[in-house]
Formats: C-alpha cells, structure tokens, sequence
DNA sequence: AGCACGCCGACT
DNA sequence: GTCGGCGTGCTC
C-alpha cells in the first residue's frame, strides 16, 4: 500500500506529490485527507496525503513515520474544494490544503482580546483557603486571592499572574471554571422569536431552498436583514440540513454571534483565526463530528467540513475582509459559490451597499435581488448634512465647522452621544520644515511619518519605523517644522479643549493594542459614561448604541482621495455605514459631513441615501474606463530589494505579456506600485484588463513558474485585488 | 524550504 | 594548510 503525499512547503518547485509505503501499523488508521509526518530528503517534515494505492511505478520508496492527527481528514468534497482554491489563487496544492485544514491553521498571536471562554477562579472549599489563609505568612498575593474569593467575590483568572495562580491549583485550593463567553445571554435568551415583519417574510419566502441560487439581499441599514438570515437557516435546520453564516469581522459582531447563540443554543459553532490552538481544535471537532448545525465564522470559516450544507450566508458582502490579502489570495465569495453548487444549496449575499460587481449581477439576474428599503419599527433614516469646509476655514473653523458645534453642544445639554469619525491615526500627518522644506519620511518604506503627539515620536504606518520628534530639522538644524493633516489625537486635542465639560474618548489601532481595551470602550459607550466617541474606522462597523444620535464626518475627503477606482464606492459603503450609527432608536438620528468637495456626486448620493444612483453613476465610469464589473483585473507586482532588479524584471515581465496574450487584454504598466517601497522592497506593478480569466490563465502560470526560480525578485499575482 | 555538496578566497 | 562564503541541485 502506497500514499501519494505532498510536502509542507507551500514552494512552487515542490507542488507535486511524492510517493511513500504505508507501513502495516498504519494501513488501517491512514485515509486520504489526512496529516501525516515524512522522511524528506535529511529531515523529517509534515505531508499531507491526496491519495492512497496499492501499486507504485517508482522504486526505492521511503515509508511513512506517523500519522500528524488522527481525528480529521479532509473529505472528497474538501479535497476536490482545495483544486479548485489552487485554480483560482495560483497557490500551490499544499497551501490550498493548508489553508483548509485546522491544525496547521496558526496560532495567531494573542493580540486578539477575543476568546471564545472565559475562565474565572473558584473555591475548593471555604474552610480550607480559610485555614490556608491564616497560616501563609509568606505570599501576599495568594492571600489576596483567596481572600477575595472567600468574600464571593468573581475573579477572571487573567487577573492574576500564572506564578500566583498555579500553586493554588496544584494544591487544590482552587479550580478553574469556563464559561463559554457567548453563552446564551441572560437578557437575549428570554426574547421570543421576534415576528417577522411583511418585508421580512416575503424575503424568506423568495429564497428557493435546495437550489445553488444565488441572492442578493439588498437592505438598508436596520432593516432587518439578520432576522431574514436567522429564519432561512431555521428552515434549513428544520429540514435535516446545516448552514455557514460568514461574517467580516467577528470580534466586532458580538451582537449577531450572540444573536445566533440565543436562537440556535448548542448548535452553533464559531470559527475564525483569532482562536487559540485549543479553541479552534474544539470548534472545529465539533463541526467535523456534525455536532453542529450552525457555523458562524470569518472568510476562513468557509472551509468547514461541514455535511449537507441547506445555506450558505455572506453578510455585508461587500467588506474587502472576504479577500485574503496574502497567499493564497483568494475570495471567500467564490468560495462559496463552489460550495454552493456542490451541495445543491443557495448562496445569499446581504449588504446596505453592495459590491458594485453583485448589484450589476443581480440587475443582469445572475443573481436574484431581493430588497429590504424599509426599516424595522419607527427608526427613521438620518438626516444628513454636507458642511462645506473651505467656507468654514475663511472662518477660522479648522476642524470643526459651525454647525457640528453647534450640534455637539445642542446633544450634550440634551445628554445624548456623539460619534466623530475621523479616518486617520495620530496628531498630524505630515512634519515639514518651514526653513528647507525637509519632510520626515521612513527610511524603508517611503511614506511620510505621522506624528503622535503622546508618544511625542513620528511612526510610519505601514512598518512601525519610530523618531523621537525633536525641536529642530534633522536636515538644516532650524527650529522651524511644522505640521499639516489632522489626526484622531489631535481631534481629540481640540474636542477636549473646546467641550470641557464632555466626557470624551478615543478609539482607533493606537488605543485598542492591550488586550480587552476594546471591549472595555465599548462597554463604557454602552453604560453611557462617555459622551463624545471619536474614532477611526473602528467605530463605523456593526456597533448598535441607541443613545448616539449625532455622527460628524471630520473630514470626508481622505477617503474619497485614495487613488483607487473604486474610491467612490468605498465612500459610499464607509459613510452610509457610519451615517447608519446615528438614530438606531426612537429618536432620530443627524449626520454631518464635513469636506472640501462639497459638490461631490459621491457625498451627495450619500446625502439622499441613495445607491441607486450611485451605482448608476460609478457603472458609467466603470464602462468607459473598462473596469469591474466591465473588465476583469489582476494586479502582478514585481518586487525585489533591488531597485533596479525590480525595473528591469518589470520591463521583462511586460514584453513577456504583450507577446503572449491576445490583444483583447488590456496590458497597464509597469508603474511604481502605490506603495512603492515597504519595509525596504521595492514594488512594480501590471494591471492586466480582460474579459475572460482564460485568456490570462496560462500565461499567468507560465510567469508564475519562471519566478518561483529567481532569486532576487519575487511576483505578486492578485486575481481580482480588492484594490489596486 | 532546507540541507549537502562543491569550489574559491582570507585567516589561525 | 583550514574555515567558511554561498551557488547549485535534490528531495519519494
């Protein structure tokens, strides 16, 4: 008995299976699919194995040593779903597999604040830590510990050092107890299945179970759309079958995560990267044993084995979250829609904004539109204002405008919340010299430093590169730097100096580093000890706090600048969405947009709500620039740490393309990549324009396989980049 | 990817 | 004389 095996290293040059004996011990526990440890070359490394037969033509075959876990193995569907992620991402088959399956899914870091249990410290028993208590003379900490615990007081286990902890545990003192974190909440459990709304059911009714459709729901802001999920997967249950629910981000959609726990109780499981080793073991066991029902996860969570999948669900379709930005660079959408068609079960996208690519399908009724306009209760939609600012700087009124302060004054008297978003991190954004017009920039990527004000050093954004700030220019020694561009910290600055009597918080990447901060903030929104929220995208995504009824857009044109064609549709989606912050309750709601293009066609559309229009207007220009959803794109970018190895491979890699593809291919570049140097390497970058991938594929592959071999430049290639 | 093998220059 | 630079080639 033989396994075909593939080695660990995702490398072009090793994408090919090695034969191996399967030695009598293991003949009846290995299964295609499965993990298993080789002999390779002098070392000893991982395989995965993609088939298993009985006679070989090679001779002098190495045997297997073990089998890595033996509890899973990819099924056929899995298997076959890892060559078609290969095919669209250009990985290689290992990588593929890799990606898919749990145990070599890496444990992250533990910079996420997110785990699924909580873990609290309990008594033994009372007389015993009492006994305890009195005769240690010798450790405070302990005794501290003990003694609250003996006042009944609930300790989290992270409140205490391991050092402290361990002997109490060894000694059996103490013991710990999980507690699943999105164990049924007390105050959701209890809320009865809300009625669905005429809208709602006629939405649920639409859908054709058993059918590889797919739909697209198209529902404004608090329309509901969540209960339509909940209700298609409730039938889908009810009918044998199981369902993926995928979310952009999860630490940031506790509510729905909790939502689904309170309807679907122990049939749900969650599935994302931020788990730990053991967490995700456990989840993942869960699913593969068909012990759930319900998968509600993060674009990798479209991998689970799950069996006799009835749905498949991608909410705010539209979030970049869904492309994976490294290798393999694939899009959990198409995915889905191979997952969809394997099971003959359909595939719904739900958005308040769409992806511009899936309205313009739906319009062509690739997919099938459904649309929720109305929102749930009485909640009306905000009134939004447009300020513009070049009028407000004659008045003086740098950051902001008149009528925000007049409206930040008017609801702290009336006690309601006040979210200011800001698009960009720290104090300002660019320190020039007055004198001779020296700029910070980082020396490996440059990018202009951004100054922070309470670290009083400049950062680069994209490489954590660090200078003290100092008093004069590094370049011609006078004291005559200044500095433009406003960041969160110095809104906060002047927030602080100009509302004294506000309560007033900060929220972005520089303030939510420690641990459990983030969910700190946003319990304090809650509780209603803060009145002014500022913040950077952060704040805009999936938080529902009643009591904001103001949103004030500092500065709209960061977002509407960035030199990326879709620029306009990310406005839309970024403000519709911070916009939808404002009046989630009885009381309505008032956005003000703040900008120097007032006259904007994208800010007015997100002035009159209106997608519509905006879709119309941005497929305009989509046609006559021959972009997406009118053109396909894939982004090849030559990198290398040598500027000129990197100029001269681009200029190969063009004469390349331009002999080998037909001339229905639209060939762009090479330029300087928009982040040109990163962390010291330099970036090149062809953007091919074509109408089918087929016309692109070998040539890409070709490319592909010639680079794997050099040594000094590397190739990027992005099949339909999320931006370019 | 990682490791051995192999062939050239500057040191104890 | 030897140590070590990294270029090349192979791994069931």
């Amino acid at each position: 008995m033989y396994a075909e095996v593939l080695v660990e290293y995702g490398v072009k040059s090793l994408d090919r299976s090695f034969t191996y004996i399967v030695p009598n011990y293991l003949k009846t526990k290995l299964k295609t699919g499965m993990k298993v440890v080789v002999p390779f070359g002098h070392q000893v490394i991982n395989g995965f194995v993609i088939n298993i037969k009985n006679e070989t033509e090679t001779d002098n075959l190495k045997e297997i040593i073990s089998i890595t876990n033996e509890e899973f193995a990819l099924n056929d569907e899995l298997l076959e779903l890892g060559k078609y992620l290969k095919e669209v991402s250009m990985c290689s088959l290992i990588t593929a597999y890799n990606t898919m399956f749990p145990s070599s899914m890496k444990v992250k870091s533990i910079k996420s604040n997110y785990n699924l249990y909580d873990i609290y410290l309990e008594l033994v028993n009372k007389d015993i830590a009492l006994k305890y208590v009195k005769n240690n003379k010798r450790a405070p900490k302990r005794n501290e510990l003990l003694t609250r615990l003996l006042q009944s007081e609930t300790i989290m286990q992270k409140e205490y050092s391991s050092a402290v902890v361990k002997p109490l545990l060894a000694e059996n003192l103490i013991y710990l107890r999980k507690e699943t974190k999105y164990r049924i909440n007390q105050n959701v459990s209890n809320i009865s299945k809300p009625k669905l709304t005429l809208d709602q059911e006629n939405a649920v009714s639409l859908v054709e179970l058993n059918k590889a459709n797919t739909y697209l729901i198209h529902g404004i802001t608090g329309s509901g759309k969540t209960e339509v999920y909940m209700s298609l997967i409730e039938k889908v249950i009810a009918s044998g079958k199981t369902a993926i629910m995928l979310v952009p981000e999860i630490s940031l959609t506790t509510q729905i995560v909790n939502r689904f726990y309170s309807r679907f109780g122990s049939d749900v499981a969650i599935f994302h990267s931020a788990l730990s080793a053991g967490e995700r073991h456990d989840e993942y066991k869960k699913i593969f044993l068909g012990e759930v029902k319900v998968v509600v996860g993060t674009r990798s969570a479209i991998f689970v084995p799950l069996r006799n999948i009835g749905i498949i669900v991608i909410d705010e379709e539209h979030s970049t979250n869904y492309k994976q930005e490294n290798n393999p660079r694939y899009h959990a959408l198409d995915i889905a829609k191979k997952r969809s068609l394997n099971h003959n079960a359909p595939l719904i996208l739900g958005s308040a904004t769409p992806l511009l690519e899936s309205y313009a399908r739906s319009q062509k009724e690739v997919y099938k539109l459904i649309t929720l306009d109305k929102r749930i209760g009485d909640a009306s939609l905000p009134k939004i204002t447009i300020v513009d600012m070049a009028e407000e700087y004659k008045k003086r009124n740098m950051i902001i405008s008149e009528d925000l302060d007049k409206k930040i004054k008017e609801k702290l008297l009336k006690k309601e919340q006040i979210m200011l978003f800001l698009n960009r991190r720290g104090f300002t954004r660019i320190v020039t010299c007055k004198n001779c017009g020296y700029t910070y920039k980082c020396p490996h990527c440059e990018i202009t430093l951004t100054y922070h004000k309470t670290s009083n050093n400049l950062k680069c954004h994209y490489c954590g590169y660090t200078v003290l700030n100092e008093e004069e220019c590094p370049s011609c020694k006078e004291n005559s730097l200044t500095s433009y561009g406003l960041g969160t910290e110095k809104l906060e600055e002047e927030v602080r100096e100009k509302y004294p009597q506000a309560k007033v918080i900060r929220m972005d990447a520089d303030t939510t580093t420690k641990k459990g901060s983030h969910e700190k903030i946003i319990t304090m929104i809650e509780n209603e000890e803060v009145d002014i929220i500022l913040g950077t995208q952060m704040i805009s995504k999936g938080l529902d706090f009643p009591k904001v009824t103001l949103v004030g857009v500092i500065n709209a044109d960061d977002s509407l600048n960035i030199p990326d064609f879709r620029s306009g549709e990310y406005t839309f989606s970024l403000l519709h969405q911070v916009s939808g912050r404002a009046g989630r309750s009885k009381i309505p709601g008032e956005v003000i947009i703040q900008t120097f293009n007032s006259d904007d066609k994208t800010l007015n559309f997100v002035k009159q709500n209106d997608y519509l229009n905006l879709y119309n207007y941005e497929m305009n220009i989509r046609r006559l620039l021959k972009y997406p959803p009118y053109f396909y794109l894939t982004s090849i970018k030559i990198t290398s740490k040598d500027y000129k190895e990197a100029s001269s491979e681009a200029t190969n890699v063009l004469n390349y393309l331009k002999r080998s593809l037909n001339n229905e291919v639209i060939i762009l570049g090479p330029t300087t990549a928009a982040m040109f140097k990163i962390n010291n390497i330099y970036r090149f970058q062809i953007i091919l324009k074509y109408k089918n991938f087929n016309f692109i594929k070998d040539s890409l592959r070709n490319l592909d396989e010639v680079y794997s071999a050099h040594k000094k430049v590397s190739l990027e290639i992005d099949i339909n980049p999320t931006r370019i």
